[in-house]
DNA sequence: TGACAAAAACTAATGATGTTAGTTATATTA
DNA sequence: TAATATAACTAACATCATTAGTTTTTGTCA
C-alpha cells in the first residue's frame, strides 16, 4: 500500500497544522498524525527528531503566517487603517487557525532563534506602522507593547469562548483598537520627546523587541 | 511507610497546583503528582477521577484564587484607582502561579457550570467597578472585554516571555490600564446614552458574562 | 471494648503513546 | 546497471492513564 508515501517535512507539518486546528494543539500526538498520513509513528522520525521538535516546527510555521499575513495587511496603508487592518489579520488568523494560533503563541523554549527572530520581525512591522504618530524612545516601546497585549488578549479570549454574550465582537475589537490608537495619539502630543530627532534614519529604525 | 497518607482533595489540588506552578501544566502528570504525595497514582482515584478531572477541579481552584484576589483589591477603592488595583491584582497572581493562571484560562469544556459561575463574577466584578463611568448596555459590556483582553493579553504575553525588552513591565501595565481608563471615559461622554436609567437598581445590575 | 462498614491505599494488568535500534525496500545517481 | 542515501518498516521498551480487584485502616455503633 504505502512502501513510499513521499512525504517531506512540510506535508508532515501541513497535515500537523490540520490536526491541531481540528482537535487542538493539546491533542496533537505522533500517534494520530501517522495514522492521518499513512504511515507508522515511528516513521515521523525521518523527518522531525520528535514530539518537542514537531511543535516548535509547527510554531515557526504559524507565526510565520500570521507574519505574513500581518505584512500583507499593511501594505499601502498607514496610521489607524494600518493598524485596523493588521488587527483584523491576526484575528482571522486565530479564528481560523485556533491550533496553529496555540502553537506560534506556546511559550517558545530557551534558544530557539527562529522564532525570536519572527517575534522581532512582528515587532519591528508594529514599531514601523506606530512611527507616524511620533513616539518616541520608550514611549514606542510601551505602545507595541500594548497592542500586542490586546491582539493577542482578545484572539486568545476568543479563542477559548471566554466571551459569552451573543453582542458583536467584530465590534468590540474595532472600539478596543480605537481606544488603543487614541491612547497613543495623546501620549505623542504631550509627553516629553526624549530622544527622537527627525531625520535620523538609521538608528531609531533599528529592531526593537519590545 | 504509608498506609494512610491522609489525602484530601483540597491537599491534592494544593500539591497539583505547586508542580503545575513550578513545571508548567503541561508536565503535571498523574504519575509525577503520586510520587510527589508519596502515593501510587492509582490511589489519585480516591479523590479525583482522572486527570481531565484533575485539571479541571485546579481551573476552578485557580480561578477562585484569581477572582478573590480581585476582589479584595477592589474593596475600598473606586474607578480609576480600583482599576490599577484589580489589574495589579491580576498580573501577580499570574506571575506568582503560573500554572494556576494557565490552568484556569485553559477552554473549559463544555457544561462546566462551576468554571462559568465564577467567570461571570468576574465579569460582574469588572461591569460594577466600571459603573461609576455611566456606561450604558452595550458600551459597558465592550469596556469590559477591552478590560479583560488587556489584562489577559499582558499576563499571558510576559508569562511566555513575549516581551524581550528589559524596559520596566509595570510602567507598561500602568500606562496600558490608564489609555483604557480614558478610552472608557471618552466613550461614555458623548456616546448615545441607550439603555440605562438613572435608578433601575435591579435589572441593570443581573450579571452579564461579557 | 470489639465487630462492621466506608473508604483510602495497594497490586496487577491493559492500552496508548513516544522513542530507539535495527531491517527492508525504494529512489536517485554514478 | 550497481551503489548509496533514505524513507519506510518491525520490534521492543519506558512512561503514562486507567480499570479491576484486594488489603488495610479508620471511624462508628452495638
Amino acid at each position: 500500500m504505502s512502501p513510499r508515501a513521499g512525504l517531506d517535512r512540510n506535508k508532515i507539518l501541513q497535515m500537523a497544522g490540520e490536526l491541531a486546528d481540528a482537535h487542538g494543539l493539546d491533542n496533537l500526538t505522533l500517534a494520530g498524525l501517522a495514522k492521518a498520513l499513512g504511515i507508522r509513528s515511528s516513521s515521523i522520525y525521518n523527518h522531525v527528531e520528535g514530539l518537542p521538535e514537531l511543535r516548535h516546527q509547527l510554531a515557526v510555521h504559524a507565526l510565520r503566517q500570521l507574519y505574513d499575513r500581518m505584512l500583507h495587511a499593511a501594505a499601502g496603508r498607514a496610521r489607524d487603517e494600518a493598524i485596523h487592518a493588521i488587527g483584523r489579520a491576526y484575528v482571522e488568523f486565530a479564528r481560523e487557525h485556533p491550533g496553529l494560533y496555540e502553537a506560534a503563541l506556546r511559550a517558545p523554549a530557551p534558544g530557539q532563534e527562529e522564532l525570536t527572530r519572527i517575534s522581532e520581525a512582528i515587532v519591528k512591522l508594529l514599531t514601523d506602522v506606530l512611527e507616524p504618530y511620533g513616539l518616541a524612545g520608550d514611549d514606542a516601546i510601551h505602545a507595541v507593547r500594548a497592542l500586542r497585549s490586546v491582539l493577542h488578549g482578545f484572539a486568545s479570549l476568543e479563542q477559548k469562548g471566554g466571551f459569552g454574550l451573543p453582542l458583536d465582537l467584530d465590534e468590540t475589537f474595532r472600539r478596543m483598537l480605537d481606544i488603543v490608537i487614541a491612547g497613543i495619539s495623546r501620549s505623542s502630543e504631550h509627553g516629553p520627546d526624549q530622544t527622537s530627532d527627525g531625520h535620523d534614519e538609521g538608528s531609531h529604525r533599528r529592531i526593537r523587541f519590545s
